[in-house]
RNA sequence: AGGCGCGUAGCUCAGUUGGUUAGAGCACCACCUUGACAUGGUGGGGGUCAGCAGUUCGAGUCUGCUCGUGCCUACCA
C-alpha cells in the first residue's frame, strides 16, 4: 500500500464495479427498505444539497442493506418544466430565434435533444457522490410509465370533481408568460414609493385624497373604498367620483377590509390587480377592468396615450400627468413587499385568466391526519407544525402552466368551449359519442412539474399497475429532503398518495438543514461563494475556480469582487479530500434541526482521518499478511488484555454507530466511529500490540502473538464494515486486502457492502480488560505527563519507581509491566513495599499508587514544585465544591444515594490525591 | 403581525430523561522526523454555556423576561 492515502487512486474503479456486478439492485431477501431520491433536474448539476442529501440516503441505505434487508433505492430525475424551457429557450435566443418560431413540436424536440445531451451529467455525478441507487429502476417524470400516472390521476381527480377549471386572480409571470402558483412567489422588501393622489367627487363637494404604491393601476379602479365606521368619510359613502386621467366615474363604497389608520384611510379598488381588491370587487359587485396584457403592457382598456405602455413606463406617465393636473398631493418613501417569480425574477402581476386547479381541502384532511396519528412522522418533529399550519389554511393548487415542456393537460374543447377529459382524443370522441365533424382541440397547456413529482413514490414504482415492486416497497421508509420544499413537494406528496394508494408515501420524513458557506450565506451563483462537492472531492486549482465562479453571471459586474473574494478565501485552491473525506464532513456536520455551515477545515481533518486509517490499514497488513493470525482452530490462542480491551470497546463502538444511524444523528455515528478508530485503536491498540508482537517469545508466547495478529485483522475488518455505509471506497479498498486475513472468503464478485453489518456482543464485553487498560493508561499517561511538563526528551529512558500501592496494582505491575516499559520508554520500574522510600523525584498519581520519576539531574526541583502547586491547587478546589455539597443537609437528604455516594467518593480521592502530593512538595521544600 | 430556530473555546459544532472538574475537530504554544501515519506523535493553554430573574439540594439542560441573530408564513393600499 502508498504510504499516503490517495482517494483518486481508490475510488475510480470501485463504483463501476459494484454497479456493474448489480450489487445496488434489491436482494430479494429480508425485509423491504426503501428510499426513493428526491428527483433531481434532469438537466441541472450536483450541488452541496444534493451531496448532502444523497450522503445521508446512501448511509442509510447502505446501513440497511448491510443489516440484511430488502433495500431499494428508487432513482430518477425530474422534468422541471419552468427551469428546462428556459434554458432551452436561453440557448435558442443565442441563435436570435424565439420558441415561437420553432413552433411547438420542433421546440420539444430541442428540449428532447437538450436532456439527452445534458441529461447524464448529473447521473454520473450522482455516481461520483458513490451513491448505491438501483441504475436498472431509473426513472424520468417524463416517460411513458409516469406520463400515463400523471394522466390517470388527472382523469380521476376530474372525474371526482377534485380538478377543475376556473377563472379568477392568478399569479401571473409576465415574462414568463404562464401562471404560477402561491409557493413560486417570492415577496421581498424593496424600497419605492407611496404616492398621494387626490380624487375629485363627481358633484364638486369635495375630495378624497388615496394613497397607493401603484398609481399605473388606477387606470383600471372600479372604486374607491373607506372603511363604514370612518367618520371622516361616513356622508361620502355611496357618492360617485371622476376618476383622474381615465375619464371615468366610480363609486365610493364601505367595505371593512379598509384600514382607516393606515394611510388617508381611502383605498382606490382594482379587482383585476390586486388580490384584495378582486375580494372587495366580488363583494361589492364592482367591474373587472384588465389593464395589462401578457407582458404587462398596458392594453385597450387603457386610455389611448397609455396604451402599448410597460406597466413601469406608464407609472412614470401616470404620475407626470397626476402631476400635471395638480392631483399629486405627496410622495412618499415606502418600503414594500414586491412579489417576483422564483424562476424569472420580474414582478408578477395578479391577472385573471382561465386555469386548472385541484381543489386541495378534501385532500389535505387525511394528509394532516397521517401526520397527527404519527403514520407520518418528521424528524426533527417541529417541522409538523410547520406542515399543519400550511396544511389548515392550504388554498387550491392551480396546476396548469402556460408551457410546452411538461405534462400536457388532457382536456380537449369543442367549438363552444366545451370541456372533455380522457386520455386521448379518440378515447374523448367515443365516451362522448362526438360526431366526427365536431372540432375538438386539446388545452394547450402543461402540468406544474410538481404535479408529477407528487406522484413520485408510488408512480415509480409502476402504479397504476400493481407491480410487485410496488407492493414490497411501498409505503417507503423514509424521504430524506430539504424544509424548503416540504410545501412544494412533502405535503403534495402525501396528499397525492394517499388519495390514490390508500398508504402513505413514507413512514418518515428527515428534513435536513440548509448548506451554507463557511460564513453562514446561502450558496448562491450571484453571491459567487458556490461550492461544487465535485471540485472537494477532486480538488481544484484557484484559477479554474475563479474562472468557474465568475462565468456567465447575470450581474457581470459582481466578478471582480467575486474573483477576488475567492483568491483570499481559498489562496491555493481546494484540495482533493475524496468522496470519503466528504461523505464523513457531512456526516458529521448532520446534526439535526440545524443550518451547515460548511467549514472545509472540517474536511480537511476528516481527509486526515481517512489517511489515519489507511495507515492503520498499512500497520496491520505490515504485521499479518503472510503471518499466522489464528484462523486455525487447532492452534492455541492467547488473547492479550490490550485485545480483551480493544473487542470490548468494539462492541460498544458498533452500539453507538448503530443506535446514532437508527435515529438519524449521523454526525454521533461518525464521531463514534472517529473516536473509537484514532483514540482507541490507533493511539492505544496499535501501540499496545507492538510489544507482543516483537518481544521475545519467551516474553510474548506464539499463542500471544497469534491472537493478537487475529486481533488486528479481525477488529480493522470490522470497523471497516462499521464505516462502510459513510465512507464506502476506503473501507471496499482496505477490505479486500483484509477480509482473507480475516478468514472471511472474498473474490472478485464479493464487496463490504453485502457483508453483515456488525452486531455488538454483550458478552464480548471484558469489564476487567476495560479496567486494566485505564490502570495502564493512567500510568503511560502519568509518566508522559512528567516528561511534557518537566521537559524531557521522548526518546529519553527512564527509571520510574512505584509506590504505596495495593495488591492489585502489584499484580497488574507484574502483567503488564512490558507495555509499561514500551509505551512509556522505561529502563525499569522498581515496586516499592511500604516501608521503602522513593528518591527525589516528579510525582504521580494513580489512584493512591505514587509513581515517580527520579530527578536525579533530569528534573528541575521548582518546575517539580510549581507543577506540585498547580495539581494540589486543583484538587483544593475540588475538595471546596465537593465538600461544600456534602455538608448542605438538602443536598444528602435529598439527592439520590447514588449521587451522594459518588460525591463522597470524589470526597476521599481528592483527600488522598492532595495530602499525598502535599507531602511530595514538603519533602521538595526542604530539600 | 404570527410561527419556528439559534446564541457553548479564536472558528465550526456536540452536550440524551437536570447529577464528576462542560467535550470534539480545526486554530494556538512547547517538544519530537520513534519502524503505520508530519494528512503524524506527546504534553499544554484556552469557556461567567448571550444577559437577568425563577424552579430545584443541584441548571449549559426546565420556566419567564430581555438582548442579539437567522428563517418561514401572512400581509396595509
Amino acid at each position: 500500500m502508498e504510504k499516503t492515502y490517495d482517494p483518486s487512486q481508490i475510488e475510480a474503479s470501485w463504483y463501476q464495479s459494484w454497479e456493474e456486478s448489480g450489487f445496488f439492485a434489491p436482494s430479494g431477501d429480508g425485509t423491504a427498505y426503501c428510499i426513493a431520491i428526491p428527483p433531481p433536474n434532469v438537466t441541472g448539476s450536483l450541488h452541496m444539497g444534493h451531496a448532502f442529501q444523497h450522503t445521508l440516503m446512501d448511509t442509510l441505505i447502505r446501513f440497511k442493506r448491510m443489516q440484511g434487508h430488502n433495500t431499494l433505492w428508487q432513482v430518477g430525475t425530474d422534468h422541471a418544466g419552468i427551469a428546462t424551457q428556459m434554458v432551452v429557450e436561453r440557448q435558442l435566443l443565442a441563435e436570435g430565434i424565439s420558441r415561437h418560431d420553432l413552433g411547438r413540436e420542433k421546440f420539444l424536440e430541442k428540449v428532447w435533444q437538450w436532456k439527452t445531451d445534458s441529461g447524464g451529467a448529473i447521473t454520473s455525478q450522482i455516481r461520483r457522490m458513490g451513491s448505491s441507487v438501483d441504475w436498472s429502476r431509473e426513472r424520468f417524470t417524463m416517460d411513458a410509465g409516469l406520463s400515463n400516472a400523471v394522466q390517470e390521476v388527472f382523469i380521476q381527480l376530474y372525474e371526482e370533481k377534485l380538478i377543475y377549471r376556473g377563472q379568477r386572480l392568478v399569479n401571473w409571470d409576465p415574462k414568463l408568460h404562464t401562471a404560477i402558483s402561491d409557493l413560486e412567489v417570492i415577496s421581498e422588501e424593496e424600497a419605492g414609493h407611496m404616492w398621494h393622489i387626490q380624487y375629485d367627487l363627481v358633484d364638486g363637494s369635495g375630495s378624497l385624497i388615496v394613497a397607493t404604491t401603484r398609481p399605473e393601476t388606477m387606470l383600471g379602479d372600479s372604486a374607491v373604498a373607506v372603511h363604514p365606521d370612518d367618520k371622516r368619510y361616513k356622508h361620502l359613502i355611496g357618492k360617485e367620483i371622476n376618476l383622474p386621467l381615465s375619464g371615468r366615474t366610480i363609486p365610493i363604497i364601505a367595505d371593512e377590509y379598509v384600514d382607516p389608520e393606515f394611510g388617508t384611510g381611502c383605498v382606490k379598488i382594482t379587482p383585476a390587480h390586486d388580490f384584495n381588491d378582486y375580494e372587495v370587487g366580488k363583494r361589492h359587485n364592482l367591474p373587472l377592468i384588465n389593464i395589462f396584457t401578457v407582458d404587462a403592457t398596458l392594453n385597450d382598456n387603457a386610455p389611448e396615450t397609455y396604451r402599448g405602455l410597460d406597466r413601469f413606463e406608464a407609472r412614470k406617465q401616470v404620475v407626470k400627468d397626476l402631476e400635471a393636473a395638480g392631483l399629486l398631493i405627496k410622495v412618499a418613501e415606502h418600503t414594500l413587499k414586491v412579489p417576483r417569480g422564483d424562476r424569472s425574477g420580474v414582478v408578477v402581476e395578479p391577472y385573471l385568466t382561465d386555469q386548472w386547479y385541484v381543489a386541495v381541502e378534501s385532500l389535505a384532511k387525511p394528509a394532516i391526519e397521517a401526520v397527527e396519528n404519527g403514520d407520518i412522522e418528521f424528524v426533527p418533529k417541529n417541522w409538523e407544525n410547520t406542515y399543519f399550519a400550511w396544511m389548515r389554511d392550504i388554498q387550491d393548487w392551480c396546476i396548469s402552466r402556460q408551457l410546452w415542456w411538461g405534462h400536457r393537460i388532457p382536456a380537449w374543447y369543442d367549438e363552444q368551449g366545451k370541456v372533455y377529459v380522457g386520455r386521448s382524443e379518440d378515447e374523448v370522441r367515443s365516451k362522448h359519442q362526438l360526431r366526427p365533424e365536431v372540432k375538438l382541440k386539446q388545452d394547450a397547456d402543461v402540468l406544474d412539474t410538481w404535479f408529477s413529482s407528487a406522484l413520485w413514490t408510488f408512480s415509480t414504482l409502476g402504479w397504476p399497475e400493481k407491480t410487485k415492486e410496488l407492493e414490497t416497497f411501498h409505503p417507503t421508509n423514509v424521504l430524506v429532503t430539504g424544509f424548503d420544499i416540504i410545501f412544494f413537494w412533502v405535503a403534495r406528496m402525501i396528499m397525492m398518495t394517499l388519495k390514490f394508494t390508500g398508504e402513505v408515501p413514507f413512514k418518515q420524513v428527515y428534513i435536513t438543514g440548509l448548506i451554507r458557506d463557511e460564513d453562514g450565506q446561502k450558496m448562491s451563483k450571484s453571491k459567487g461563494n458556490v461550492l461544487d462537492p465535485l471540485d472537494l472531492i477532486d480538488g481544484i486549482e484557484l484559477e479554474a475556480l475563479v474562472a468557474k465562479r465568475t462565468q456567465s453571471l447575470m450581474q457581470p459586474e459582481m466578478a471582480k469582487k467575486i474573483a477576488q473574494v475567492t483568491r483570499k478565501q481559498f489562496p491555493q485552491g481546494i484540495p482533493a479530500f475524496g468522496t470519503d473525506a466528504l461523505r464523513f464532513t457531512i456526516c458529521s456536520l448532520a446534526s439535526t434541526g440545524r443550518d451547515i455551515r460548511f467549514d472545509m477545515s472540517r474536511a480537511e481533518g476528516y481527509r486526515n482521518f481517512c489517511n489515519k486509517i489507511w495507515n492503520a490499514a498499512r500497520y496491520v497488513l505490515m504485521n499479518t499478511e503472510n503471518e499466522d493470525c489464528g484462523l486455525n482452530p487447532e492452534d492455541d490462542i492467547e488473547l492479550s488484555v490490550a485485545d480483551r480491551w480493544i473487542i470490548s470497546r468494539l462492541q460498544q463502538a458498533e452500539q453507538s454507530v448503530i443506535s446514532a444511524l437508527d435515529s438519524y444523528r449521523f454526525d454521533h455515528a461518525a464521531q463514534a466511529i472517529y473516536e473509537f478508530t484514532w483514540n482507541e485503536y490507533c493511539d492505544w491498540y496499535l501501540e499496545l500490540s507492538k510489544p507482543i508482537l516483537t518481544a521475545d517469545t519467551s516474553v510474548s508466547s506464539i499463542a500471544a502473538k497469534r491472537g493478537t495478529r487475529r486481533t488486528l485483522v479481525k477488529v480493522l475488518e470490522t470497523l471497516l464494515r462499521l464505516s462502510h455505509p459513510i465512507m464506502p471506497f476506503i473501507s471496499e479498498e482496505i477490505w479486500q486486502r483484509v477480509a482473507p486475513l480475516a478468514g472471511i472468503a472474498n473474490s472478485k464478485d464479493s464487496s463490504i457492502m453485502l457483508q453483515p453489518y456488525p452486531v455488538p456482543e454483550q458478552s464480548k464485553i471484558n469489564v476487567n480488560a476495560i479496567a486494566d487498560i485505564e490502570w495502564i493508561k493512567g500510568v503511560i499517561i502519568g509518566i508522559r505527563n512528567i516528561r511534557g511538563e518537566m521537559d524531557i526528551a521522548p526518546g529519553k529512558k527512564l527509571p520510574v519507581y512505584f509506590s504505596h500501592g495495593s495488591t492489585e496494582d502489584k499484580t497488574r505491575l507484574d502483567n503488564y509491566r512490558n507495555f509499561l516499559l514500551t509505551l512509556a520508554k522505561l529502563d525499569d520500574i522498581t515496586w516499592l513495599e511500604q516501608t521503602e522510600q522513593a528518591p527525589t523525584s516528579a510525582t504521580q498519581l494513580v489512584g493512591d499508587m505514587e509513581i515517580h520519576v527520579p530527578m536525579a539531574g533530569l528534573i528541575d526541583k521548582d518546575a517539580e514544585i510549581n507543577r506540585l502547586n498547580k495539581e494540589i491547587e486543583k484538587l483544593s478546589r475540588e475538595l471546596t465544591r465537593v465538600k461544600d455539597k456534602l455538608n448542605n443537609p438538602n443536598f444528602t437528604d435529598k439527592a439520590p444515594e447514588a449521587v451522594v455516594a459518588k460525591e463522597k467518593q470524589k470526597l476521599e480521592a481528592a483527600a488522598s490525591a492532595k495530602s499525598a502530593l502535599e507531602e511530595k512538595l514538603q519533602a521538595l521544600r526542604v530539600l
